[in-house]
DNA sequence: TACATTTGCGTAACTAGTTACGTAATTTAT
DNA sequence: ATAAATTACGTAACTAGTTACGCAAATGTA
């Protein structure tokens, strides 16, 4: 049991900020594991090595609609991963705005150690959901609650209620 | 149903991401929340704004501490809000190190208004756990076990067992 | 009392996301 | 065929967190 946690003190209220918590926590966790394992790679580089894995190329645009992000945040990680070498771009040759985003050679050859690294972050999400069994589907929930209006409507309604 | 959604379809290896993903979701949706609402804070405001309420006069270290952040998180935060006028400091007069942060009387006059506005976050989290009753405490359950021991150390022992 | 250690907090540099804006290329509509 | 609207993506400026480092004040120790 954790001590003197304000945030759990404070029940539901806390509760949003728990969740950033827990984000950062792994988040951060995860940059030191790779790091100790002398992997050079960021967290959140994780996804586009996948998808550009199963689908060879992909655009920005493509890319940020799959993972739900904002197509700036694809862009900056994209930078940073060209600066390392591991991904390649080219124009497309039907629509010049378009860059085709694909894995690099040394990418490929990176692959099998990082799927392993990945595998073992599997481990450790089966290990912290143990007893937990209902956790994804339960988040699942909120997704789609969220989707369906947003946090925003949400609460500018109820204060309307209040 | 979320549709097309690669963190979904990739089950457990997505999960960090979409913890993350939410949320950032809530984040700027409370950011949004606020502006259409007129009140001129961050998010991230609200918890500093409680425990000095409930505490008077706190310093960095002791807000750092319950609220499990880093220092200088927490430095960032509160020079914000002291540009706006909510929080003033003064020395604390035994020990010339420690920076004692209260509420401004801005602040003071403004926490009814607040309060109002975090009713209704509470009355949206209430509505987005319906049907959903143990994922505080499957949420605990995982902050206790990342307590005890790490997500990095959980991932390099699971790698080394691979 | 002098010196080493610890504590408090501030800054710098970094990743990580957002919204807002701009521009060029493509598509649509008149 | 030309003008308008849309699309793709890049940049800027912002909040939000971290780790690493530095410095001065306080504390512990010889």
């Amino acid at each position: 049991m954790i001590q003197n946690d304000f945030l759990i003190e404070i029940q539901l209220v806390g509760l949003t900020s728990r969740l950033k918590r827990l984000t950062d926590n792994i988040l951060y966790s995860t940059k030191d594991f790779y790091k100790a394992v002398g992997v050079d790679i960021e967290p959140n580089w994780h996804l586009i090595f996948l998808l550009l894995k199963k689908h060879r190329e992909l655009t920005v645009t493509e890319i940020s609609e799959r993972l739900q992000m904002s197509h700036p945040a694809i862009v900056k990680i994209i930078r940073n991963m060209k600066l390392k070498d591991y991904i390649g771009t080219k124009t497309d040759t039907t629509d010049s705005r378009k860059q085709l985003l694909y894995l690099t050679t040394k990418a490929e050859l990176a692959l099998p150690q990082l799927e392993k690294c990945w595998e073992a972050c599997i481990l450790t999400m089966e290990e912290l959901l143990e007893g937990n069994e209902f956790f994804l589907k339960n988040l699942e929930l909120i997704e789609e609650k969220i989707g369906k209006k947003s946090y925003k409507e949400r609460t500018l309604k109820n204060l309307n209620r209040l």
